[in-house]
DNA sequence: CAGTTCTATGCCGGCCCGAA
DNA sequence: TTCGGGCCGGCATAGAACTG
């Protein structure tokens, strides 16, 4: 007979049989009725060509068959209990694994020097990926395992991928420290007037700031649209346009340049950053402790100056 | 002999999975 | 997406053996 023909979980019930004195007592052990078992015995004893327990009187009796099988079994069963007992435990200071984390260039830079610092600390043998995820990929990523958890800002997702916010943020207006009609702050028609860079990985579309320009009637000029904020900060040192972009981030990056900082002026769509990561690893300890490692970094960063 | 205890069995509904 | 087959477990109950 090969193994593939039976189903494993009846030497559970083999064995509770054995060690319970009984079908009966048995199906209380596996929280299973009585004619469960007496069923799955029944199954046992096809695929296995043997009574395997037999009646004597009102109790019964294993047959030499079964003797002879019940102690590989009970060896078996046990491995299989520590092998599963391992697999759930995760020891961060012995673990060679590597996590991947979908995240976007915003959020990467604002978490991944402190969350690296930390989990250099507890788990020497741990790698980490970061890499780029379409918002409409999450979803898929995530399901098929391929990507351990994202960051991103809200996204409405089906309730199998589980959320978590993890820190607010806000849209800023960036421009160069002297430019002639922007200092200290700046106001809605200013803003509209400007001249702006827009950063996206896409070649046409609007950022999330049109979208909320738009939903109050209004529309702005976008010059130059580029792919990186570093870049857009620096085309905004020399020139007279403006660049409106997540407040952490800005912090980053106009570190080279002196550049000003304004608050963007509306009141600006949720910027949020969120975690998410699928239900099937909700309780999976490398991946919460890895959630766990997330929420730590981003709660311990400081709000203003990073 | 009636009541109790225990296993076996027929039948049914629910679930899963593969084929159409 | 639907349908059918296979599998599993539960309910009801038959049947056997034991007990007082």
């Amino acid at each position: 007979m090969h193994i593939s023909r039976l189903d494993l979980n009846l030497l559970v019930v083999l064995d509770a049989i054995f060690t319970e004195d009984g079908i009966t007592a048995a199906a209380a052990k596996l929280n299973l009725t009585q004619p469960a078992v007496s069923h799955a015995l029944g199954r046992l004893r096809d695929v296995l060509g043997d009574p395997l327990f037999e009646r004597q009187g009102r109790r019964l009796v294993p047959t030499p068959f079964a003797r002879g099988l019940i102690e590989p079994v009970r060896q078996s069963l046990r491995g299989i209990e520590i092998a599963l007992a391992e697999a759930e435990r995760f020891d961060p200071a012995t673990t060679r694994r590597r996590f991947t984390l979908g995240i976007r260039d915003v959020l990467e830079a604002r978490i991944l020097p402190a969350l690296m610092h930390r989990i250099s600390e507890v788990a020497p043998f741990v790698d980490l990926a970061a890499i780029h995820v379409d918002r409409r990929e999450v979803e898929g990523e995530l399901a098929a395992g391929r990507v351990d958890a994202a960051l991103d800002i809200w996204l409405s997702l089906p309730e199998h991928i589980r959320q978590r916010r993890l820190m607010a943020d806000r849209f800023v207006v960036v421009a160069r420290s002297g430019h002639p009609r922007v200092r200290g702050h700046i106001d809605l028609d200013t803003y509209l007037s400007l001249q702006h860079v827009l950063v996206s990985a896409r070649t046409t579309g609007p950022g999330l700031e049109d979208i909320e320009l738009a939903r109050l009637g209004h529309s702005r000029h976008v010059r130059l649209r580029c792919q990186h904020y570093f870049a857009g900060c620096r085309v905004v040192s020399q020139t007279d346009m403006i660049l409106t972009m997540t407040e952490h981030y800005a912090r980053i990056t106009n570190r080279p340049f002196a550049n000003q900082m304004l608050p963007f002026p509306i009141e600006g769509p949720g910027l949020d950053a969120y975690l998410y990561w699928h239900a099937n690893v909700e309780n999976d300890p490398a991946n919460r402790w890895l959630r766990g490692m997330i929420t730590e970094t981003m709660a311990a960063l400081p709000l203003r100056d990073i």
